[in-house]
DNA sequence: CAGTTAAGTGGACGGTGCGTCCGCTTCTGA
DNA sequence: TCAGAAGCGGACGCACCGTCCACTTAACTG
């Protein structure tokens, strides 16, 4: 009794909770990340109210429609990992984590907006979001500590900053008129993987 | 009279011009960049329609509160370009970049906000913006020149996305808690002036 | 298979900031 | 001094946010 009551929620609550969710992944999808609560309520067909009860901020709406890209990141971190040879070669590793960097862009451009976005909150430690990220987090930072080791990394930075630098670059990337937006993100992304491998 | 009608303005325009833009220092400061602009209208003892008559956007009259620090900023460039060796050394050049990075850097104190807009609205080309620093972009475009010839710049890289890239980072890393924004903010500057270097 | 009730709903509401519009005021040049 | 153009500034309509609460409805109970 004096243990909480975990009662399972109403049929309606649940259904409500992944409308919800639907809806907010294609009008993020569509509009930016940025995009009017209300729309994504409309669009689920429910009141804003509703929205609230299951989402009590942006962010944590947003930390769910992110939650399994980033789950599926986190495995190929960790498929990576377990893919590298015994001793690594530094290019080798230095594969790796382009890889798995170029794979966290590409997975940006779902949702516009997303970059400058993220960017602001992993930096701030919004909670929701960090929270949602922590696994990927954990898994990418395995592969860093690889390049630590092989010194193709500089240990002064670690996986979260990884994830805010190139979060804020791809953002201001995307930001540019069209024609240079593209080459621009890419030039931008070997910027940061450049810098930070040891001086 | 076919030639437009150049008319000097009226005193009171005069006057509440320079209000605005004195207020909108003093208010970009102490609540950022995003400031609500009838808090400066307010603050210049003018209406809000007053404000809007002289500068049409936000990005006008944030250019105009920017454009005195960045005139400066060009000509700290002009005099390190100036003040380098006949052959400047690999070494000497880095140097110079790095001072004048790092003052670009320290000006973006001034006001709360300014790295992730700034970057933002250079990416995007927002005209006032833009247009504003163009004179800076030239003079640190000429000195990252030498940077090109004496093989420590990547010649992939210009002024303008240095610029964004700088911005950017700092930018996040302001957002990030105090205990940690300082010295991420000088380790993100660090990734992107050694990822500008030549692979 | 009603009846009860707590969980859940959703839209109305108040608040904030934006940018525009236009009746009124003030400067200026004749 | 006065006419009229230039400029002023606050009221207005719009969009979005986040809250609140009277009503609906799913789920247990006898």
């Amino acid at each position: 009794m004096s243990t909480s009551t975990p009662r399972t929620p109403r049929a309606d609550s649940r259904r409500n909770f992944s409308s919800v969710l639907t809806a907010a992944r294609s009008v993020f999808a569509a509009e930016g990340i940025d995009a009017p609560l209300e729309d994504i309520a409309k669009a689920a067909g429910v009141g804003k109210g509703t929205l609230y009860r299951h989402f009590a901020t942006r962010e944590h709406l947003l930390a769910a429609v992110l939650a399994d890209r980033w789950a599926t990141l986190g495995e190929l971190a960790a498929e990576l990992d377990a893919g590298l040879p015994a001793p690594p070669s530094p290019d080798e590793l230095r594969a790796a984590i382009r890889t798995w960097v170029s794979a966290y862009v590409n997975s940006g451009h779902e949702y516009p907006g997303s970059g400058a976005g993220i960017a602001a909150r992993l930096a701030a430690e919004s909670e929701p979001v960090t929270d949602a990220c922590s696994l990927m987090r954990k898994n990418f930072q395995q592969l860093l500590g690889r390049g630590y080791d092989a010194g193709v990394t500089r240990t002064d930075i670690d996986a979260q900053e990884v994830l805010i630098l190139i979060s804020a670059v791809t953002g201001a990337a995307r930001t540019s008129p069209v024609p240079q937006a593209a080459t621009r993100e890419s030039r931008f992304v070997d910027v940061v993987l450049a810098g930070i491998e040891p001086a």
